[in-house]
Parts: C-alpha cells; structure tokens; sequence
DNA sequence: CCTATTTAGATGCAATTGCATCTACTAGGA
DNA sequence: TCCTAGTAGATGCAATTGCATCTAAATAGG
C-alpha cells in the first residue's frame, strides 16, 4: 500500500480546513446581514449568467455539481422566495426553464459586496500577486479533467 | 467597493470545486467498500491519536471544527455502532471521556488505505515534489490564524 | 405505429444538520 | 453558604440532504 508524502497529507488537511473555515466565514457574515446562503447566490449567478433565455435545471445541476434532486429543491426554495420564475418549455415537454426575477436580481446584487469583502479580506490580502498567481495555477492542476 | 481580483475568484472557485470534488470522490469511494464517511474517520482518528488517555468531547469539537451539536450526535452515532465508548469523567461531573474500542481502531485500519489511495491519485500524482511543497506553503497561508 | 430506453424533473421517507434551549455541574464572588 | 455566571453536553423541532423511486415526456428500434 502506498502511503501519501507528508505534503500531501499537509495539502489535504489544509485544503480542507480553508475552504471550510472560508465558507463558513462567508455564510456566517451573509447570515448576519440576513441574506440567503452561498449556495443561493451560485444558483443565482448562474441563472443570471443565462439572461433572459433562462437556463434549465438539468444545466445549473451541472454547473453547481448539485445532485438532480438538491436541485430541484433548491430551486423550490428559491423559487418561493420570489427571486426565480420557472416556466415550462414549449418544445419540450418535460422541462422547464429557470429565470431571475428583479427581486433575485437585487438579491445577488446585496450579496455580492459582502461576499466580495471576504474574499479579498481571506484571500487577496494574504498573498502576494505572484503568490496569487501560483495558487492558482496549482489549484487547477488539481482540477478533475473535464468530464 | 474592492472588487476582488481575477487570480482571486479565480482561487476561490478552485478552492471550493477541487475539495468538493475530492471530498465527494473518497466519500463514494468509502461508500463502496461499505465504510463509514470521511466525518467519522475524522473523529477516530482524533480519538486514537488520544491514546489511552481518551479524549474530551469538547477537545475533539475543535479540533474537528464541528458545532457542539454536531459533535454530540456524531458520537451518538459512532458510539451506536461500537466504535467508541463513553466514560464519565470522575473530577468534573459534567464530561466524559471518549475512547476508541478495538473495533473502532480496526474500522480506522480499514479505511485508511482506500483513503490514502484516493489521495495519492487525486493529489500526489497530480503534482511534482516542487509542487507540492509550494501548494502546501501557499495553503498554509490562507489558514486562519490560530485563535 | 408500438414497445423499450432514456431523460427531465418531482417526491416520500429516512438520516443529518441547524437552531435554540435545557439540564447538570463547576467556579467565583459577596 | 447562597447567588450568579460560565461550561459540558443533550435534545426538541424545523430545515436540509440523501436515497430510491416515480411520472411524464422524448427517442430509438423494429
């Protein structure tokens, strides 16, 4: 059996523990400002990345890596709120097509700012450019090949 | 507003897809061979590194950065399936001290290698020694200063 | 056409998580 | 001692997630 190097164990630990204390930073500063979870605003952003063509579940379920069904309740919670409209596609009959409302606009548009505080608070003002930079190359190695 | 930089979001969305990624890959992995998630390894591994000792609820909730309820019902869980016991503690009427069975230290035998497998592949194989060790300094950056 | 497969999406039910609160015990004064 | 805070851990209940399955519609093959 073979055994991972101490780096990969040390990269291991460490990707997990940042991206977790990261994210829970961000949802725990969303949170206070009352605003919905990260996983709201990625919904969202894609959805307004689609325009107004829409975009249909079985897309956004790919690009979120959401399971079908996480998705489609994701989407009844969203859709609840008031910040998506789902309407049924004419030429096919078992879908549908999701899009922004100018309330989930608005919505993406108030996160959008906290969000982007904690990541250059957690992010940018740790690293040099160059550091930056090498991250991120590293990070997308690491990167599934694309399905 | 500070918008964050390219390499920044660019950082961030590597972050999150790569450890999500390779979390759900060892997840279903573990899965498989019929073995418990990567939450419960976690915790027996704390718990054995305690040794003999045991280890305190409140102690493993840290170092596992888990919500105290979190780690109540994990141990619930993990204790229901004989992996652990759970002894009060004499000089604080409050606690319990947790400690591995033989069984649970077994279990732990059995998963580290599909665990270790799946991080060479996923990691180590992915990157040369250089690397490696660059990732793991760059990563070390962005963790959380010790409270 | 007609049947078999595949695809898009929803949903019942069990397990897990989050939140708030509760109990029991400890510690620190007055 | 008595009262107040603080700590360790459990738990009721609601929200979310995971799994399996289901419905409806599209598509493929004969």
């Amino acid at each position: 059996m073979t055994n991972p190097t101490s780096q990969t164990t040390r990269i291991w630990t460490s990707l997990l523990t940042v991206s977790q204390d990261l994210t829970d930073s961000i949802e725990a500063e969303l949170k206070t400002h009352g605003l919905p979870k990260l996983s709201w605003y990625d919904a969202l952003l894609e959805i307004e990345k689609a325009g107004a063509d829409g975009i249909r579940p079985y897309e956004l379920k790919e690009r979120l890596l959401l399971p079908q069904y996480g998705t489609s309740r994701l989407l009844d919670r969203i859709a609840k709120a008031g910040l998506i409209t789902r309407q049924d596609v004419e030429n096919d009959g078992r879908g549908q097509i999701i899009r922004l409302t100018p309330k989930g606009r608005d919505t993406r548009k108030v996160m959008w700012p906290i969000y982007a505080a904690m990541l250059v608070r957690s992010i940018e003002h740790r690293l040099s450019n160059s550091e930056a930079v090498a991250l991120g190359r590293l990070l997308s190695k690491l990167a599934k090949p694309r399905s």
